[in-house]
DNA sequence: ATAGACCTTCCAACGATGGTAAGGTCAAGC
DNA sequence: GCTTGACCTTACCATCGTTGGAAGGTCTAT
């Protein structure tokens, strides 16, 4: 099948496709004598897991690992294990980061009268005059 | 004062304050002779304002809006809070989706023994087997 | 033969920042 | 006056993942 194909059937754009091969995520296609890419049903479910693991927010560097021990049916589970506590700790700092956030924005949002008054916590804040 | 100067008491980098005048989030400084930036005192605040809104996480096109907020002293504080509540709603709406991520990601690890076998419910989910 | 759907490569852009290179300026010390 | 070193200038390149476009080649059906 062509690469539209390839695309419709794995979820990922004709163009991602093209630049996973470029960055050395999947093996290079072969080509027809017209230089169109040809892929077969193992490629495209190699897609479909690429896909699946960006919906989860996996980088792609570590799709890079995630493939690796996927090939490899000996891995053991430790392994595979391991990479996505990682990315769940990277998480919860993230969730934990923007909680935080969100927290100060409200506080001054609710300290904030929210009139036609010009008087404004949350612009005396961001000035730093309170420092 | 110079740039380097302006820039440790603003905590915005050189690279940084030259990149906002670039994209004009701060107007074009005022030069020497020899070319070199000059900056009074009402810049550096207006750099600190640009400094903590960052640390906030607003997006620099957001920041733009603040600063003429911050610049019309005659604003209603309606406005400022209106695009605050704004910028919460999307930090809430990332926040959400990153927990769903990291949930997704825990059943998935709890459900892995994590030994030395190779079967892995992890790898199973994204190759997308089950579907 | 021609239309239109598909494919190819190459280039640019996004947002915010860091880095580097090649060069000009300025103040201090000798 | 000359050198040193800290500071400044512009102009690129890289990041990360993705999308868009341009200019052109290929295939299939009419």
């Amino acid at each position: 099948m062509q690469i539209g194909e390839a695309s419709a059937a794995s979820g990922v754009s004709a163009k991602m496709i093209r630049y996973y091969e470029d960055i050395g995520l999947i093996p290079s296609a072969t080509r027809k004598d017209s230089g169109y890419r040809l892929y077969v049903e193992p490629d495209v479910h190699r897609l479909r897991f690429i896909h699946r693991a960006r919906e989860l927010g996996f980088p792609v560097e570590r799709i890079r690992d995630l493939l690796r021990l996927w090939n490899d049916r000996k891995r053991p589970s430790r392994e595979v294990k391991k990479l996505a506590a990682q990315y769940i700790a990277e998480l919860e700092a993230q969730i934990t980061r923007m909680q935080g956030l969100r927290d100060t924005l409200k506080h001054l949002a609710d300290a904030c009268d929210g009139d036609s008054r010009p008087h404004c916590p949350i612009l005396h804040d961001l000035a730093g005059t309170h420092k």
